[in-house]
DNA sequence: TCAAAAGTGTTCAATTTACACCCATGT
DNA sequence: ACATGGGTGTAAATTGAACACTTTTGA
């Protein structure tokens, strides 16, 4: 019943490539592994996975961010797709990038191991196999734009943070220093954030007091036409 | 000398859809063709290819847009890749989804009987095969995102043209009205076009000066820091 | 001569940027 | 009591939005 002229054509392996970013120690991380397998074993690389024949594109990621990281429900988006004839030097790969935001205080640590994986400050990432350095450049320019136009940080937070917190969580992204005052400013007025009653102490003897995000509040906001910029 | 890992792993179908784009009447339009072969042969699609072993994905969209309008050397952007599990009826096929812009004044008109294709309004597109609707939403979104922010509008348009094509191109592409005042202002400030000698007669008896964008201008003022956008 | 589109500047409102001091608390 | 990071408002500058009339010329 597969028609003819599908039959007639090539197939390709398809993979994803994961790039998991974390925020922690007021900077952001990436999670690079060793490749585990030939060619270029031993050598660093973003996660990845090939696509099997009952997973849709999202769920193949679901499922490699699960085997990294532990965690499920996890933000992600699409970066692109990645075609290049010689770009994986084993077999002819088309990759489908992908990038995720993890709170990374969920994360299991233990997996590091399991994996041979580590958090590498995203400024100071080296090599990479195959095109990956290209995609993790992509990447960063694609989170910038989307960081400033939607309200994705927040997924780099715990569920409670800071505005200090998110300040420097925003620092780290667009790699600059904000006005503390213009940045407050500009963020509650939104409205789209909870003040807590409680403080995090942590970091100062005065203590920062604990925001949450309100997702039905930007909801609101989107439908009467307010747009989130940051 | 395959990896052996490799080996173990599905392939699959992938394709690249092209959402080609012209403008003409004070209007975008979209190429859309009757699809040529089962299931769903007849019905209106994008246009499609499927990728072969020894091209890179950009290649693929050039070789199709190529054979849909005998057009070399087009200016693309990738739009994603869609890959649900369902989403061609026929077989499994991973599509990675491109748009072309294309001066429709060079596109040539016998192709059209060739493929069964038409030049359909870009907001009266009806339904489409698949989750070729879909792609059309995103395209358009993304399509309004970077012509805001890239002079990729001139894609659109003949090597020479004038203001009020220029304006109307925008108008289309954001679907609204703008200020000519503001416009011109604007687009002229930042110093990347050409005023030429001649006018064009077409749509006036008093005629408009023809314009041309300079790219050498634009790429020297990107390294100087400033941005273009409308 | 008149209809139809091209061309041209200024004012006001809104947004963004720059900037400095007091507060709370643990040590 | 003091050091450390948290918290707050205003003024200036820039940017964006609104707005109306003159010019050209073919029919």
């Amino acid at each position: 019943m597969t028609p003819l002229f599908y039959k007639d054509q090539e197939r390709f392996y398809v993979s994803v490539d994961c790039l998991i970013l974390g925020f922690k120690n007021d900077k952001l991380y990436l999670l690079i592994t060793k490749r585990k397998f030939e060619p270029l074993k031993g050598q660093d690389s973003l996660m990845g996975g090939f696509i099997r024949p009952d997973e849709s594109l999202s769920e193949t990621v679901t499922r490699v961010v699960y085997e990294y990281t532990g965690i499920q429900d996890v933000f992600m988006e699409q970066v692109g797709a990645y075609g290049e004839v010689g770009r994986d030097i084993g077999e002819r790969v088309i990759s489908l990038a992908y990038y995720a935001l993890i709170d990374i205080q969920s994360f299991d640590e233990q997996l590091c191991k399991v994996h041979n994986a580590r958090w590498q400050e995203l400024e100071t990432v080296g090599e990479l196999i195959f095109d990956h350095k290209q995609i993790l450049q992509d990447t960063i320019e694609q989170l910038r734009k989307k960081a400033a136009a939607e309200p994705i940080g927040f997924n780099l937070l715990p569920e409670k943070f800071t505005l200090p917190q998110l300040q420097t969580l925003y620092e780290a992204i667009y790699q600059t220093t904000l006005d503390k005052r213009n940045f407050r400013k500009k963020i509650l007025e939104m409205e789209i954030l909870e003040k807590q009653d409680d403080k995090d102490k942590s970091s100062s003897k005065r203590g920062a007091f604990y925001y949450k995000f309100n997702k039905e509040k930007y909801d609101q906001l989107l439908k009467k036409g307010y747009y989130f910029s940051l």
